[in-house]
DNA sequence: AAGAAAATCAAACGTTTGTTTTAATCATCT
DNA sequence: AGATGATTAAAACAAACGTTTGATTTTCTT
């Protein structure tokens, strides 16, 4: 229950707690239903503090917003390498293990990593309530990703590429993994299940891989 | 920009003015976002209404969901028809034909149905901020469209029928359809389109279909 | 038509909201 | 050491919130 954010709270300014704690409670409870005086409160500043360093609350939010998908951005390479790994081999079997690693990689970044989890809950708001920060998010964080995704399948599936069909096999996968995430309270009632445990989650990445890859393989006509 | 859920609002008593209202703003802004006087204002009967037919916003709130729910309860049959259509017929080629109706009707639904849209959006910020009212939503309408979903998969594929893995294959079909909802701006963006045509969604519910049914027909060793 | 019950209304309740103000404290430099 | 500018603190601000009140109107019953 110990708020593990701010273990080393004492070393952080008063500016850098208060994105910390905002990061935190904007991603459980959303804008709305997150007072000014909880941040204050949990980061240990004063109340004043918000409009001292942000100049009001809405602002507080997109900087928020901001510094959570810089932090993200930081742990992007690891996708990088997986794609430009299975770019360098250049085989289609390559392709199919940098795909099923891509998989397995982002399904425990997103229900497994405290981090990552709340910067999904995070996006997920953004989508519920769009703010000018949703393109932002988009164009730095999920189209690089979406591109890097959709090279891997070109390289399984030649015949995909330069199709307007390899957007929405990209999406097919991306989808897949990211259901867990925005479905997860429904997720664990139809599994019967009461967490996302590393096990589950790799069964679920390893089913995803099989799925999609076969439905990859199995596209020979009419593309 | 008229109110057309609202045209016949001579007819409607106060109570149902305020539900029909509720379930717009509800599933427009959420719960935290939307207050009595807007609701009042938009009904068109007094502030002191909420109170006194519901007791308090969050039991019209949880009133709303159940309102909202036991209509599209109503529609639901359309779904079962196909099952049961496919079920007599009892063949695999039916059960594809009765996939990939399920995939279109479900498509259309929940992106070209004002009302469907809706409850979807209700339903989203339910699993954002759970209520307990998510229990009832998951039991009484995802649970028995996910059971006759699973049940056509099975007869298609009768190698996963009583497999643990039938869960995870159902949840891919739907988690695939349900995206465009959950992240339907992020899709624009990405296919970059400005809105949902029906023919950009009969386009999606093909291929959903095809890359699906294709992955259903491929699993052959190692259920 | 008279009286009881239900429904509607305007007004005000006490809180909580985001924001501002004013004073006190701190660090830094001449 | 004292002045200066940045930071923190406590208090107060108006506005908006959900809710309640008590009077008034409408509807139904007899």
């Amino acid at each position: 229950m110990a708020n593990n954010l701010l273990e080393n709270q004492e070393e952080l300014g008063t500016k850098e707690r208060l994105l910390a704690v905002a990061e935190k409670l904007f991603a459980e409870r959303g804008l709305a239903a997150t007072s000014i005086r909880d941040l204050a409160r949990e980061a240990e500043v004063n109340i004043a503090a918000v409009n001292y360093y942000f100049g009001s609350k809405e602002n507080l939010y997109l900087e928020t917003l901001r510094y959570a998908f810089q932090q993200t951005g930081v742990s992007s390479p690891e996708f990088e390498k997986i794609v430009k790994k299975a770019e360098a081999i250049n085989t289609k079997e390559a392709a199919e293990i940098a795909i099923t690693k891509y998989i397995e990689e982002f399904l425990h970044l997103i229900l497994s990593s405290d981090q990552a989890r709340r910067h999904a809950c995070l996006m997920s708001r953004e989508i519920s309530d769009p703010t000018p920060a949703l393109d932002v998010i988009v164009k730095e964080f999920i189209l690089p990703k979406n591109r890097a995704l959709s090279s891997l399948i070109a390289q399984v599936q030649p015949a995909l590429a330069n199709s307007d069909k390899l957007a929405l096999y990209t999406i097919s996968i991306v989808s897949q993994c990211l259901h867990y995430h925005f479905a997860l309270p429904i997720i664990l009632k139809v599994l019967n299940e009461k967490e996302m445990s590393p096990k589950l989650i790799s069964r679920i990445a390893k089913h995803i891989a099989e799925f999609s890859l076969t439905a990859l393989k199995g596209l020979n006509q009419n593309i």
